[in-house]
DNA sequence: CTATGTCTACTCAATCGATGAGTAAGATCA
DNA sequence: TGATCTTACTCATCGATTGAGTAGACATAG
């Protein structure tokens, strides 16, 4: 019934991360995600679903926008953070990702912005998805333990969920190591 | 126009291994999607969405079905493939998926599906993939070494896909060794 | 000089996957 | 004897995603 607090809202938050610095309008932040650089490389988002992403931040209370007009072109929607969306960002940026499959595109969204927030948000996110991770590798084998009757099938899922996990174990370290650049010009490869 | 030929059908083409055996009504087939064992484990499909898929396969030429009246239950549909249906189901079970991400679910079904057919099935398909996961590994690689100037976000998005392409590969190669079993029956760990 | 294309900025209608809920009759169970 | 379970499928709906459209200004090419 209430126009805010609807559903819970999961990829959407990620574009507050581009209000959060200054705001913006949708095309705009459109054209920071259609390239294949930053989180474009990772996030395809059509132009049609930003502005209904959009929408839905706004109905939800996350963002406010106001109209600016201009000469001989569509009017702009200029979109800003209101201080609950300043919030949920927050939140958003600090919690890890609750399943492997989300980790492709949420944390990489949440890691991409927390570079641009600072390395202590950086170092925060990846400890706390290394201990989410660190569950997940647990509750795995003690799945695959608790088996006993499972099918040669069965078993190859497990190992292959393992292995997945054992991927990302192993990515997070690596974050962890090179988390010493802050935005996303400076910095050599560490190889 | 034509009723037949429309859209790719990607994951709903797994559903026609069930009929590849032997014809079957819909709650059937949900029977086995709905439990965690066997292709239950990785792919959940919900009974309504189920006959949506079904009646798409029709549409599509796939498969066929025909009532089957009972007294005091509502009447079956039984389901079985056309020659088309079956051609398109050999066609799928041999080619590998096309992108890391439909491992999870569509190469599991593949796997699952092949391992029911015969050994040789199995070992096609997962040779076939292998050749396919080294190919992107190739890929990756080379777009990684290609971008002299990206950021460090950048690199390690592209470490990130390698690491998963690497577990993909390794889980393969165990695939390869454990396939002596067929069916989702018999068979000791490998442990 | 004109035809074509591109950039800006957003809107709209339609499609399609997915879900919850509903139905209805026999069987099972406390 | 009332409650829940099982069978087997149908239906309306929701929400994500997309293609297409708009319209003026400016650049480019033939």
């Amino acid at each position: 019934m209430s126009p805010l607090l609807r559903q819970p809202l999961t990829v959407e938050l990620a574009l507050l991360g581009f209000l959060h610095q200054q705001p913006m309008h949708g095309y705009e932040i459109h054209q920071h995600l259609a390239g294949l650089a930053g989180l474009g490389l990772v996030w395809q988002v059509k132009q049609s679903h930003l502005y209904a992403l959009l929408d839905k931040l706004e109905a939800n209370g996350y963002i406010a926008g106001r109209q600016l007009a201009q000469e001989a072109r569509p009017p702009r929607r200029i979109f800003h953070l209101t201080s609950t969306g300043r919030k949920a960002f927050r939140d958003w940026l600090s919690r890890p990702v609750s399943h492997g499959r989300e980790l492709r595109l949420e944390f990489m969204a949440k890691l991409y912005f927390a570079r641009r927030e600072g390395p202590d948000w950086v170092s925060g996110l990846i400890a706390r998805q290394q201990e989410e991770c660190a569950e997940w590798r647990a509750k795995l084998l003690a799945q695959a333990a608790a088996s006993p009757g499972a099918g040669a099938f069965e078993w190859l899922v497990f190992q292959f969920r393992i292995r997945q996990v054992n991927a990302m174990v192993d990515w997070l370290a690596l974050c962890a190591e090179s988390k010493s650049q802050t935005g996303p010009k400076g910095g050599q490869d560490p190889h």
